[in-house]
RNA sequence: GUGGGUGUAGCUCAGUUGGCAGAGCACCAGGUUGUGGCCCUGGUGGCCGCGGGUUCAAGUCCCGUCACUCACCCCA
């Protein structure tokens, strides 16, 4: 048997319900607050991903899917969304036709490695940028949608860590005293880290090996050494949002893994998925856009990973004991009412039609059609099975309605509808079934 | 890339010192000649992950391999 590649899977019919609803209720969201959906490759030529994540990063030193086409460039599978949607702000000159633009995606991203719980090699993500704007306000309203989106999904307890790393003028100064300090600690360090001094010093402060953790217990941060406009900028985006009720914790070794970064940055961590603890981040890249080659331009967003979000929300569901199977009762007390949950109502048939004898199918088949272009959820069976077979295919689907056609009933003109529910049952005539069954239905 | 755990029916899992491959659920049929859920009876369904080895005999022991899984690393 031929089976999906390692790291790879199949989202099947009975997930797809979480996933169509999370996908529902996050573009809602964008969209009320002025974000545009904007649809990317999936491969990019290698080198913008090189550049703008950086090349001495795990993720493009061992983890991107790159291979040569047929003429020799090199390509690779998106690791991420951002250097993409950078890409296409740029080469479409988007800032010229309005200075602001918020954009959001989704889409699978790719990266080899090892997967575990919540980390797989095509994972997918929801993407939102924003192009233009210097406010801290806008970093502030970027944590405050995803706590609004983890609300609207009744997962109100994960919380946002937030930093500051600087910008290109603090950011020097504070990387030689780093330095400084590392070279003091150099026989208590991880191999690792040893390595990250040289190529991106920042990422010590993130190290979890506990010699490492105790060794830099006293390391200086970035949060002291921030130049006046970074810290000025820090403040507000902590004023705003204690302003608005969003709980967060300033986490001074929140440092994140890709180089393009500047100033704000921010995580949503759980304890829902073992080690995988990121369920969104984001930041400011302020630099990016030029580096990639565009005109100066500010630039904030963040990455929700999706696979995460809906393994949260599935055990959520689960541990709140929701009936969701036929729709009808919910026990969780805080969110059985909210749109998010009436999305993840399943669609069951209005009607089962079954069919007794040759003729019975025939008409069962055409019947079942015209019903379906009247927007009726119909299902029949074209087996010639029992009658109690297919009452109890009508009740494993859940039908509300069985409609029995046997070439008896076709016969006498006297169709039998019966409520699954209530157990009553109407009698309609052939002529004009699909209509009958519509004022009947509206009636109940 | 490194380390641990697990691979037996569609699903969840038993399988003793090596001795005929099992249960529950699901599926199909019947009990009820044309009315579902509960119950009862019967049935379908297996390269025991794959390849080698030891043995009279391997689901069971050994080696290899692949996959899944958890953790490290990294990140969403």
């Amino acid at each position: 048997m031929i089976q999906t590649i390692r790291g790879f899977r199949d989202i099947l019919p009975e997930d797809i319900v979480i996933w169509q609803a999370i996908e529902k209720t996050a573009s809602k969201l964008f969209e009320d607050f002025g974000f545009k959906e904007i649809r990317i490759p999936i491969m990019e030529k290698t080198e913008l991903f090189a550049r703008s994540i950086g090349e001495t990063t795990d993720i493009v030193e061992k983890e991107m899917y790159t291979f040569p086409d047929r003429k020799g460039d090199k390509l690779t599978l998106r690791p991420e969304a951002t250097a993409s949607v950078v890409r296409a702000y740029i080469q479409h000159n988007m800032g010229a036709s309005d200075s602001v633009q918020k954009l959001y995606t989704i889409g699978p991203m790719f990266r080899r490695e090892r997967p575990q719980k919540g980390r797989y090699r095509q994972f997918y993500q929801i993407n939102a940028e924003v192009f233009g704007i210097e406010s801290p306000y806008i970093d502030a309203q970027l944590i405050l949608i995803l706590n609004e989106l983890f609300k609207r999904l009744g997962l109100s307890e994960l919380k946002a860590h937030i930093n500051s790393l600087g910008c290109k003028e603090c950011r020097p100064t504070f990387q030689k005293e780093l330095l400084g300090f590392l070279e003091g600690k150099k026989e208590h360090l991880c191999e690792n880290c040893l390595r990250r001094m040289d190529k991106n010093p920042l990422r010590t402060l993130d190290c979890k090996v506990p010699e490492c953790r105790e060794a830099l217990k006293d390391a200086p941060s970035t949060l002291n050494h921030l130049c006046d406009k970074c810290k000025d900028h820090f403040e507000i985006v902590k004023n705003v949002l204690t302003e608005q009720n969003v709980e967060f914790t300033v986490d001074k070794t929140l440092v994140r893994g890709l180089d393009y970064y500047s100033r704000t940055t921010f995580e949503i961590l759980t304890t829902a998925l073992g080690a995988q603890s990121a369920v969104a981040g984001g930041g400011r890249y302020d630099a990016l856009i030029k580096e990639l080659g565009g005109p100066e331009t500010y630039g904030i967003g963040f990455a929700i990973g999706f696979d995460r979000l809906a393994e949260i929300v599935a055990q959520m569901i689960n541990g709140e004991d929701v009936e969701v199977k036929d729709g009808s009762s919910t026990t969780s007390e805080f969110n059985s009412e909210s749109d998010f949950m009436n999305l993840l109502s399943p669609k069951v048939p209005d009607i089962f039609i079954i069919p007794l004898g040759e003729k019975a199918i025939r008409l069962a088949y055409m019947w079942t059609s015209a019903l379906n272009i009247a927007g009726i959820r119909t299902e029949t069976d074209y087996s010639g099975r029992s009658l109690k077979s297919l009452m109890k295919r009508a009740d494993k689907l859940n039908a509300a309605n069985v409609l029995i056609a046997g070439d008896k009933e076709i016969e006498d003109n006297a169709l039998v509808l019966r409520n699954m529910k209530t157990k009553e049952q109407f009698f309609i005539t052939t002529d004009n079934p699909v209509e009958q069954i519509e004022t009947l239905l509206n009636r109940v």
